[in-house]
DNA sequence: CTATCTGTTATATATTAAGTATAACAATAA
DNA sequence: TTATTGTTATACTTAATATATAACAGATAG
């Protein structure tokens, strides 16, 4: 299954559906040019409503994730590697900074992060479902 | 100014208060025993509602950051250490994978994170204002 | 040409989260 | 005694989230 909603989650679905696209990419599964199912196609798949669908693919593209062509289909688009890079390390830091500050209070370690990190990349590089 | 806090973010007051009381102890200017402001107090100098302010403690002191004394005041808490990591391993998991998906897909190399990650623990560590 | 499918727009509704407002309680501390 | 503390209760407003239903208009496949 490419998407599983927790509906009982604190996070919204749109959200879910968004970040599931994001780790699709991420981990291969989801390459440019890719189609990606019809808001009503996916809604009915998981079980919500299009318009939850659609508010996760404008998101989406408002991010640059995706590329939506009205009345043809929802599009992988791989983007500008610059302008990604961008994109990234504008939405990154607070999040980021907020994570850091709660291990610093917890006694973390950075190398624990470094590692978590690394095997995140490791599993998602490594292109296996 | 302990805390900052910005009525037009899409970040919920009270989190905005949690994150910033999170940092202050990350940063030392927080330690083990200090008390913090009254929620009449810490609510009338940042223009919000005791409520508000009050929501932002009880979810410090269910995450163990604060000890909450009836009648008496609210204060920082060191806690066991143990138990920190191990809070912080639970609740991490999810936004860390999210952020590391984004890098990934925006072809962000993971020595970026690394190097954002320790220049925050050096920022916090180094203990200035 | 005819259906079907596409994203889109519009309207309406229900539920929940977030935030404010006001008042009162009861123990603590000055 | 008096002010301060967190807490509880009630009421209210606003915005976010999600659903439901219908229609539009071009693209596409039969």
């Amino acid at each position: 299954m490419l998407l599983s909603i927790d509906f009982g989650s604190d996070q919204p679905i749109y959200m879910q559906i968004r970040n599931g696209i994001v780790n699709g990419i991420a981990s291969g599964n989801l390459n440019d040019g890719d189609p990606l199912p019809s808001v009503r196609t996916l809604g009915a798949e998981i079980g919500v409503n299009l318009h939850t669908v659609n508010k996760a693919y404008q998101l989406l593209q408002s991010e640059g994730f995706i590329e939506i062509q009205r009345r043809r289909g929802t599009f992988i688009k791989a983007g500008d590697a610059a302008q990604n890079a961008a994109e990234f390390l504008e939405n990154c830091g607070d999040p980021l900074k907020t994570l850091v500050s709660e291990a610093v209070t917890r006694r973390v370690d950075r190398a624990v992060l470094h590692q978590m990190i690394d095997h995140m990349y490791d599993e998602l590089e490594g292109n296996e479902s």
